[in-house]
DNA sequence: TTTTATATACTGAACGTTCGTTTTGTATTC
DNA sequence: GAATACAAAACGAACGTTCAGTATATAAAA
């Protein structure tokens, strides 16, 4: 790779960034690319040049959130030896991390539209399938190895996602000190509310 | 009152039950005001006739939606005795409340904004912080009455919107079965998470 | 080694569309 | 006759995207 198209990485990446912090602060379609182009300096050819349309570009940074979390739960998740260290862990990562969850305001906006499906909103009902599978796996070891009693996982793991998704609203407006007292507390509710009562069967419909 | 203000009355009614649909929908700014006209049959005249603009449209419809909350609570609260039952009665008219939270995907999109502040984010603050006192309020009778141990009220309250503000976001796919389901569920863990341990002290920034 | 051609990276105006709001008008009720 | 309720076209602004162009780095030819 020679330099100009190291500077052209560079670019790409400053567009990039730029625009994932209008998206977490402002939302999708309040962001325009007018606002990017005054943030980066770039131009709106160039923005094109880079990205396909805004929706590609944005369809490109929940990939880049996805993939980073996945590697950055990867390098942690040795450092804790049971499911409630691995729960706090979690919540460590989400308070941290400023995008915070991957359905932020912004890919809330294509969160369960009823139009026809873009790529994005594919992309975003997938992650959020697999955010649900992450946390029943992690609930069903803790049952399995003793930790927690035999439960509902499938129900529980919905609870535990509503409950980071709201932390995750709760906390655009705190410190980073107090986001992650916040998650830290929500995840202490949790576990004394799973530990030693499963939950009611619940009725037919 | 005569048959043309009769008239007049329930096509402001019908606008508003249209925008409110749409908006719990789409969302705010993805609703566009020719999509009101498209539901309604009215035009964008008479919707500008009735409402100062799209956004007074939309504060009269957060208004609408905080004093119904308000109403419907305190016709329901006497129905419980415990604050366990009350919990579990606040989750159920979230539950049944097809706008569910004030904080839905639309209001949101004012909530938090770094811009000048406009009166619909103003009044939002309003709501989230009187829904924080609420849910602390109710804690707290909860503790005085011997139902829980002490506990940080602040901070539960918090705890507590998260999880019904999550719940709010992962329902909107659900049947109004699942949903009250969902809800239950989350009280129930909730419940359990305080009615024994208290939240260890957090520590200073 | 120097010159020329090519490809890539980038610019910003123009475009077509959509948006919220206003304006001009008509119909109907009082 | 006046006031109100309503309709729909017009308006100005903002939007995402395309296009014709320039600048520059690199590769190829002389």
């Amino acid at each position: 790779m020679n330099q100009k198209q190291l500077q052209s990485e560079q670019t790409k990446k400053k567009i990039a960034e730029a625009a994932r912090a209008l998206f977490v602060q402002k939302g999708y379609k309040a962001t325009s690319i007018e606002d990017i182009v005054r943030t980066t300096g770039s131009s709106k050819g160039n923005i094109y040049y880079h990205f396909k349309s805004k929706e590609g570009l944005f369809l490109y940074l929940i990939e880049e959130w996805d993939r980073e979390w996945i590697l950055n739960w990867g390098q942690s998740v040795h450092l804790y030896k049971t499911t409630t260290d691995k729960l706090y862990g979690v919540a460590q990562q989400l308070a941290d991390d400023d995008l915070n969850h991957p359905l932020t305001k912004a890919a809330d906006e294509f969160f369960h539209q009823e139009e026809k499906t873009s790529e994005v909103e594919s992309r975003i009902a997938e992650m959020m399938a697999r955010h649900l599978e992450f946390n029943q796996k992690l609930l069903q070891e803790g049952i399995d190895c003793g930790e927690f009693g035999p439960n509902d996982t499938e129900r529980l793991a919905v609870i535990l996602e509503a409950l980071f998704f709201g932390a995750n609203q709760l906390s655009r407006s705190l410190s980073p000190h107090k986001t992650r007292v916040l998650y830290k507390d929500a995840i202490t509710v949790f576990l004394n509310g799973i530990t030693r009562n499963k939950l009611t069967e619940s009725e037919e419909e």
